[in-house]
RNA sequence: GGGUAGGUGGCCGAGUGGCUAAAGGCGACAGACUGUAAAUCUGUUCACGCGAGUGUACGGUGGUUCGAAUCCACCCCUGCCCA
């Protein structure tokens, strides 16, 4: 099965400019394709993930990847399908972030000479003259046909900034940029991008005259239609400080049923003929289906040490015997003890299971909070040598920590 | 610049002088049921306090009042219409 064909099978594929010449363009391993990340935070999540996954497959089948860091996009901000402004960043922490990314990266994607390269936009962006640029680029443009474009519709309601309206401008003036200096005829995006990435093959044909072509990956959905990837607090972070290898690994073993079949497809490098065989794995065997997704995405994020911890750990402490080898663990100090003691509260908000005294109080009153599987009903308090061997609090069923005292 | 409608808790949204820490919904968290799933049902959902209670909070700053999310003034921000 060729490239092309793949991520066909794979479900990546949302939209694309040509489809027979971009078949043959990655199939033959001639496209020199760029995909952009814009530093938003300091660190990847799943969205890039899917997009670093998708850059390796096409360089795994001979194309030439082009990372481009959003440094100098990054201070205007993709407005596409928001419905809200994203806040504006400073200078320090869009650099801060690119750096960030760029450690990230280069544990996915291998760079050098005749390898992937990296390229920073802030570096051709941030010196562009106005009053050129309006000349050079902003008469390819006309406004009646931006203003149509999908990826504004959210915002005009509840309006769009002038600065977040040129974002389109700005990448379609990248594409040009890559193809122009590096040979670039090809850009991947997310399919939120697929309106700024037609500017940008439109730019390059009424600039030069030449074909460029643009290919979109499906978005990461959930069976409800939500993106995946973002839980409650916040998105599901590559970096193991913001989302443990564990938490990671527990998101991806928890998705939803209906949601395994497409996650494994997209996001993991099993082979299509053994994800073939899977498919066919009956339905008793779903949870099979999710510690392989989960065990699969870990690896390759964390690597192999990292994904077997989390998976021992999860079994260990779902299975019921209580394995605390791998699960966060918290230090207590004399400090935290009151005339030689402590109490369950200050110990459920110690452990993060609560932001607050009021909240650990009500989950304990709820019966949420057990202390070395017993559940906790009353504000009891314990002494230092309890902990001396270490306790597991445990929030609902899911949530585990374990105390020790030094 | 003119006109007009708005800015309320994580989000949506009611409230239009005291009974309002603020209806309702969504989300989230816990409990029951389960498969570490979904659906369903129950409870909880600003902070501090065991509690009575206290402190903060309805865009900002002042003011009126015994008392303001609610009334007044000025300012800031947003939508829409006109230029």
């Amino acid at each position: 099965m060729k490239i092309f064909e793949e991520l066909q099978a794979r479900g990546l594929v949302a939209q694309v400019t040509d489809n027979d010449e971009i078949r043959d363009l990655i199939n033959n391993g001639g496209a020199k394709f760029y995909i952009g990340f814009d530093p938003t935070a300091d660190s990847l999540h799943v969205g890039h993930f899917m997009a670093l996954c998708l850059m390796k497959r096409l360089q795994m089948a001979g194309n030439k990847p082009v990372v481009l860091i959003g440094g100098g996009t990054g201070h205007i901000g993709d407005p596409s399908g928001r419905t809200d402004m994203r806040s504006m960043m400073t200078k320090e922490t869009i650099d801060h972030n690119c750096e960030c990314f760029k450690k990230q990266m280069e544990r996915f994607i291998t760079f050098g000479e005749d390898a992937a390269i990296m390229v920073n936009n802030a570096d051709w962006l941030l010196n562009l003259n106005y009053i050129e640029l309006l000349r050079e680029v902003g008469a390819c443009f006309t406004v009646n046909n931006m203003l149509r474009a999908e990826c504004y519709k959210q915002r005009m309601e509840k309006g769009l900034s002038f600065l977040e309206f040129n974002y389109m401008i700005m990448q379609a003036y990248d594409f040009y940029y890559l193809h122009q200096k590096y040979g670039c005829n090809m850009q991947f995006g997310g399919d939120d991008q697929w309106s700024n990435m037609l500017a940008g093959t439109e730019l390059i044909r009424k600039k030069t005259g030449e074909d460029a072509y643009a290919m979109t990956i499906t978005l990461l959905l959930n069976s409800e239609g939500k993106k995946m990837g973002k839980t409650a607090k916040g998105a599901v972070w590559l970096d193991p400080n913001k989302t443990s290898p564990f938490e990671f690994y527990q998101y991806w073993r928890n998705v939803d049923d209906a949601d395994v079949m497409k996650c494994i497809k997209m996001l993991t490098f099993i082979p299509m003929e053994e994800i073939g065989e899977i498919e066919k794995w009956d339905d008793s065997r779903i949870n099979e289906k999710k510690e392989l997704l989960a065990y699969s995405l870990t690896e390759l994020v964390h690597g192999k040490e990292e994904a077997d911890k989390a998976q021992a750990a999860a079994k260990a402490l779902f299975g019921g015997c209580g394995d605390s080898e791998n699960m966060p663990t918290v230090e207590i100090t004399q400090n935290d003890f009151e005339e030689n003691s402590i109490g369950i509260v200050p110990l459920v908000v110690k452990c993060g299971f609560a932001q607050s005294n009021g909240e650990a109080k009500r989950l304990i009153q709820q019966g949420g909070i057990s202390f070395n599987d017993e559940i906790i009903t009353g504000f009891n308090r314990y002494e230092p040598k309890v902990f001396e061997e270490g306790v597991i609090i445990r929030k609902g069923k899911k949530h585990f920590c374990k105390v020790i005292y030094k």
